[in-house]
DNA sequence: CGGCGCTTTGACGATCCTCAAGCATCGTGG
DNA sequence: CCACGATGCTTGAGGATCGTCAAAGCGCCG
């Protein structure tokens, strides 16, 4: 029986084995008789641009993985505001707060682009967690990060002006989202006006005043959606 | 061998043992053969007002805990500014984020009041981290916590108001400070008022006119550190 | 066409940053 | 004992930025 448990373990190739983004999975640890039960509570799902993934104060259903696409996690305030925290890039995990606090989920998920989530539900990813050191290590390595992405945050509000962060976040959203021509990138932006002032932490009139600026200072070049720089001011 | 070894596990006690603390220790978990290990690793230090227990960029040595006392982590930035990330009380860790991250300090952190912290040696905890799930599962906890509480910051910073914030914080700091008369409390600060704009991310100036404003509105009086308030106000 | 959501623009007051100056406290050295 | 400088805190003035309220433009879809 022990054998036979070990070969069909052997036998069941790793969930994440084909994706991109195995070797830095949290579930790669995962080997021998854990597969077969990592499996079994694994799930794919495409997600259109506009769902929403989990609810603010859900309970926790599982460990997400963003496997393609773009998830935007906000938190909704008792006022009716809201609050971008994050955007999550094929490769990162989301729910695992959580899924770690035993709370119920703290913001709300939803699909900014079309996006292919993977789920590990939330019992196996419990019995995975309890009895692999190394899934748990990864897990708190992805915690550091979501640290260090906060600090930094927290810093550069407290640091640089509203214009200035502005300026740099359409830069990162150039690197992860431009084509580039000669002289020049351009981008669709996967984000609203509201959403960017969400994620700035200012009111959409000042967004769409804090764009005007930008684009007066003669680096960006901002119609709706569509952005362009030259490839110059991609250091800067 | 193996029985004198058990019996010398049996009869080391747990270094926490006698801390108030120790029911939620990091390093509760431990014990068996493993608890002599940590045990020698185990230092304790007692540390004046303003000295500092590790500066941002030193290699880690070690995971803190703040036994008595209270400590500021505190970012320091290229222009010469800082920005005061987190009060460290009693019971919480402090250094496992370069622990975890296996990269140098990102704050400096150092007593604001005279303080006594409990050190367990790099080495030491990387040992007993990879031994001991429940070590880890906690330590992963602290890490969760740590990640509310940035949100926390990132989203009342994007949400209230400069003097709010400062009136949240010195009700936050009353409950933990303060000394209750009849019908008021009354605390001496353990931050300066650049430590209070560094917290609040406000420059100095600024700071001293929230204060101003503060006092104005009638719920708090301040002079120098020595802050009252009426009880009523502590809620609200 | 009309309504709706998203975005922009204008006007005004509130808040903040910067530079500059003034004030208090404290410890040191003459 | 006092002058002195260092440090921390406060105050003032002016410009920049932001929030708020209101209104208008714009694209989209029923």
């Amino acid at each position: 029986m022990l054998d036979c448990k070990a070969t069909r373990a052997a036998d069941v190739t790793h969930p994440c084995a084909h994706c991109a983004f195995y070797g830095g999975s949290v579930w790669q640890p995962v080997a021998g008789d854990a597969l077969p039960v990592l499996t079994r509570g694994f799930s794919r799902k495409e997600l259109e641009a506009g769902q929403v993934l989990f609810k603010q104060g859900e309970d926790n259903r599982g460990v997400f993985c963003v496997s393609s696409g773009l998830v935007a996690l906000r938190s909704h305030h008792v006022d009716g505001a809201s609050t971008l925290m994050r955007l999550a890039y094929p490769g990162e995990i989301i729910g695992y707060r959580s899924f770690l606090g035993k709370q119920p989920h703290q913001t709300e998920a939803r699909a900014l682009l079309p996006s292919r989530i993977c789920t590990v539900t939330h019992r196996v990813a419990a019995g995975v967690v309890a009895q692999n050191a190394g899934a748990m290590e990864r897990l708190a390595q992805r915690c550091i990060r979501e640290i260090d992405r906060s600090h930094q945050r927290i810093i550069s509000t407290a640091t640089c002006s509203n214009k200035e962060r502005l300026a740099e976040l359409l830069r990162r959203l150039m690197v992860l989202h431009g084509r580039r021509n000669r002289e020049m990138i351009t981008m669709r932006l996967p984000l609203s006006r509201m959403d960017l002032a969400d994620l700035i932490g200012v009111q959409p009139e000042t967004m769409s005043r804090l764009i005007r600026r930008l684009e007066k200072d003669g680096v960006f070049g901002i119609a709706g959606r569509d952005v362009e720089m030259p490839l110059s001011a991609l250091s800067a």
